[in-house]
DNA sequence: GATGAATGAGTGTTCATTCAT
DNA sequence: TATGAATGAACACTCATTCAT
């Protein structure tokens, strides 16, 4: 596609991210994208348009890499029978991490969601499926299949979910969700964050067996 | 203190908590307010001093609070010398999170300090201080107490305080800090959070003794 | 009233009425009244109310103008009983397209009119009422309450009234609706419209007696 | 021929004699035309060229047609050394006004030139000449001669004229030249402007014999 | 305490036009 | 013939702020 539209795109991304879509002037954008303000208009209908196509790309990009993982896990526990914690199905969540919270692109969007979602009802229902009702759902899922086969005591799942994902959660508000995504942060996060979720499972082995 | 600067105040959190400080115009308060756009410049010297105002009371309040609280749990536990979950306990996390997270003007400017973070140093550290550094400092504190007195198993306290934090602060996140804050997202939250804490530490009694 | 409103709608009206509504920018009127463009919208919410103001402010001015007339030349015909081309009733005519043709801001307005009736429903309406159903409803009324009165032959009073509106009507379309309202212009439509009243009212007379 | 090039001209006249020139935008014609921006540029030097094209295309058409009316009358009048009023010669005012002032692009360009004659002397001196000089110069000639060969009563022809062309004239500004030229309008016109040519001629009979 | 009037800088957007393809 | 991509100038309008009253 067009470079120039690929780059708009970007920057804006760039700057609704950090500042928020309204703080963010077209003359912004095209200070970076090195255009006139008049080209940007050729490439998209106003200013709503370029927040719109990032939108409708983060959620293609968000579903694809969600339902990839949750494809993943299931195939790798349905066919081992094996309880979770397994260094394979833990790779799984740290590649997840990497491409879902720690990728430019959908650290981006989710920054601008978390900004734009207090005062607009689309982008609460984006933030709130994506930061919670998906993940949530999902790990549910997870735990209530285990649960179902026998490998993990029947309880809760959905408490269960929300204890997993808890310090999941506030690891990445903290160390990817906060102020710009460094590289120090990004290890602060994996560090925190990989670390957590072998323990988790380490720990739910041992109170099984 | 003057009504009209109270009621600037006021208006212009409810605002910036919305939409962000730099999305709410002096007319958007104005028109709230009932008052000219020049009576604002009576009051403060500028648009930023309304926001300085307002961070400031909230560092005062949410201080005042914090250490209230922290006070008060550690005098408890120190007293009784028994384990955490007690009813009374409970109460004293529950009125925390009324008068803090569920308060007007505490939540409201939290919600501020998330939309400005990713771009300024200043709100970043505020965010960072009062979202996570501030209470997972606390709980921290509170479970090394509990562990040098014997009563909690020598183990990483830091862990721990996150471990107990996190489905907290999802429940947090997701209910009051997302859309706008109604009494229905607040019994939501109770009912999720309060039933959380006490079996936590209805869990954590149970693996120790 | 506030000067720099009421000089903002003298210019405003002196270019609409030349070059139309919306080949007027902004910018062009304030250049005339020496102000700044936001200047402007403290006085007007946007460039439209600009044109609504003036609009209200004709239908006023046209309807008091019409309606003195009216009343003022029945009365007179009423009272004296007699057939019209008095010299009191041609100065009469005389007047009125003196206020009203004739008068800058009445002839602006028309002017206005005669460009946006184009395009626009609301214009077209006022164009069609105050170019021809009004001064047509208007002198058809005084022919036929002379025929009731039997000064005048029994006829068709609209088709009399389109007779006697036609030629008034081209010399004030070529002289006072045509390029710029100069004295010269307003000379020569004096001179063939009060030259043809006269004339139209003598012919009239001769016609009956 | 070119199509194309056809296209954009019947579109922007249409346009034009809506909206008036500057109020259309080549974007607006390229719209209706389903061709882009740039391709009118390959059709005309600029905006300007469309316009003038239009004109010069107007002018053609409208001396063709006035001056065949006006041989056309003058010939049958010479020849038959009649009194106007046959049906003939109705028939030939007829047809004058369903080319001229009904025609979809006579008509178009004489409801521009009304807009534009505001401000633009070019148009001031064609409108001027196509709806008053040269229809009351023609009219006034075939009175005059009518006048030289005694059939018509000696008096002042141009007043005659005036008197002849003011209800047409008021009768076409009303219907043709108001709002948009429909089919009903055009009726309007037609019984109008057709029954008052008649009337005109016979009772103009009457007078003399 | 509050406001009427004004403003310079900046907002998103549209304009006619160009030019390489 | 036609268009994709770009642009400088202009557009209506909003902004935070000032200052005399």
């Amino acid at each position: 596609m067009n470079a120039t539209k690929q780059k708009i795109l970007k920057v804006s991304l760039e700057l609704f991210s950090r500042y928020g879509y309204s703080a963010v002037s077209i003359r912004d954008i095209c200070r970076q994208v090195q255009i006139k303000e008049s080209t940007v208009y050729y490439h998209f209908k106003n200013k709503q348009a370029i927040l719109e196509e990032l939108l409708a790309r983060f959620e293609q990009t968000a579903e694809g890499m969600m339902s990839r993982l949750e494809q993943a896990i299931l195939e790798e526990q349905e066919r081992k029978e094996t309880l979770p914690g397994t260094e394979k199905q833990n790779g799984m969540y740290e590649g997840f991490f990497e491409q879902y919270l720690m990728d430019g692109f959908c650290n981006q969007v989710m920054r601008l969601l978390s900004i734009e979602q207090f005062h607009d009802k689309n982008m609460q229902g984006l933030y709130d499926y994506w930061m919670f009702e998906r993940p949530l759902g999902f790990q549910e899922k997870v735990f209530r299949l285990l649960m179902e086969a026998g490998i993990l005591e029947k309880s809760d799942s959905a408490y269960l979910a929300v204890k997993f994902y808890g310090p999941i959660f506030v690891y990445a508000q903290r160390w990817l969700f906060s102020g710009s995504l460094s590289e120090e942060r990004k290890n602060a996060f994996r560090e925190a964050a990989y670390g957590y979720v072998k323990k988790f499972f380490r720990e739910m082995g041992e109170a099984k067996w």
